[in-house]
DNA sequence: TCCTTTTTTGAGTGATCGTTCAAGTTTGTG
DNA sequence: CACAAACTTGAACGATCACTCAAAAAAGGA
């Protein structure tokens, strides 16, 4: 009955992703948006409204796609605290998957350290995302627990904030121009420190 | 035999340091400087040359600041890992001086973070800046090696790069919208894990 | 007080910002 | 093939970007 649109919106998407992951929000202009997604202002304001929009919508797809990526190590992991430090030794892997990663470190943090208070629907958006994910590794250190990878007085909740803290200054640290080897000490020593979380 | 000038530079670049510890590099316009420094676009441009310098001299200024920062914990303690733990801890002070701070993390991550491969001088120095600091670290490291805080076996330059992500990791942390006793209890953890590393 | 030197001011530069929208193009249906 | 509906295009909008520069203002020395 109509004209049927010719860009695919995940792939769109993906694209939002790779530009604002590596350029960040405020220097990424509509022009490098027109690019990169091949797409013109009207396709571009009809699909996703305005460059907030379509920001808040890449934050989103970055989300899932990170919590895709941590429910595939913890899944081929033998114990959720060894799928946790494979986890961590993940983000020390230079070159992991064909697609290199636009950045070391994690765009949700670019973010929140870049975003101000202008814009505080991102800001708060990135609070929820972060909130959700401290979320996720408190219930995975709770199933440890109870399958006696932990020791019985370790509070999950504070351990979850702590190993989402190492997780950030990790790839936050990343980003420096430093030897890739010692990144992987680094995700070497903060696996080491689960170890004194651990069950005799 | 001719006119003063009316600003004082070091003022100046304290307020610069303020407007772009808090908004960031791309987010902070001409504008807001003239406002922050109370100085019109050719006093800027004759005393500063541009935004990038004035942004480059805010960094160095900044960085300046953060080692009195150190030095000063570090010389009111009984012993180097004490000033170390106190540091750390230092971060998770909701407000410890009179002069509120304008963002709870680092900004020199924030611009690590933040500025892109097109201002590539701003990313060298921030990199400069980041290694000086590890390398105070691995000295402040070293020197309680000597006297006998630390085990014989560990590896100063390692330690002082784990510490300065534990530093990043729970400033970017406080970013987040979180109660202020879920920071301090990290950084007493981040304490606990020192301990790991001190001498019997 | 006048002159020289320096600083300050603010209007103005072209470029680019995010966004709008009318016109043109492409599709499915009758 | 004609029509209607949806999508694409690109020029254009006012606002703002970093930056320039000529003119006005201010200060010290004679």
């Amino acid at each position: 009955m109509a004209r049927t649109a010719s860009f695919n919106r995940q792939i769109a998407l993906d694209s939002a992703v790779e530009l604002f992951w590596s350029r960040g929000y405020y220097a990424t202009s509509m022009k490098h948006i027109e690019k990169a997604l091949d797409m013109r202002p009207g396709s571009l304001y009809a699909t996703f409204g305005s460059k907030s929009g379509l920001f808040s919508e890449a934050l989103d797809a970055y989300a899932a796609r990170a919590g895709e990526d941590f429910d595939l190590i913890a899944e081929g992991s033998p114990s959720v605290i060894d799928g946790l430090k494979r986890y961590l030794r993940s983000f020390a892997q230079p070159c992991s998957d064909v697609a290199q990663a636009p950045a070391q470190a994690c765009m949700l943090i670019k973010t929140l350290l870049e975003v101000n208070a202008e814009d505080a629907a991102l800001r708060s958006q990135v609070d929820v995302i972060l909130a959700t994910i401290e979320h996720k590794l408190c219930e995975a250190l709770e199933q440890a627990k109870t399958a006696g990878e932990l020791r019985g007085d370790v509070e999950c909740a504070r351990l979850a904030r702590l190993l989402q803290t190492q997780i950030i200054g990790l790839r936050a640290f990343a980003e420096r121009n430093v030897p890739s080897e010692q990144i992987a000490a680094l995700a070497d020593d903060m696996a080491s420190m689960l170890d004194a979380y651990q069950a005799n």
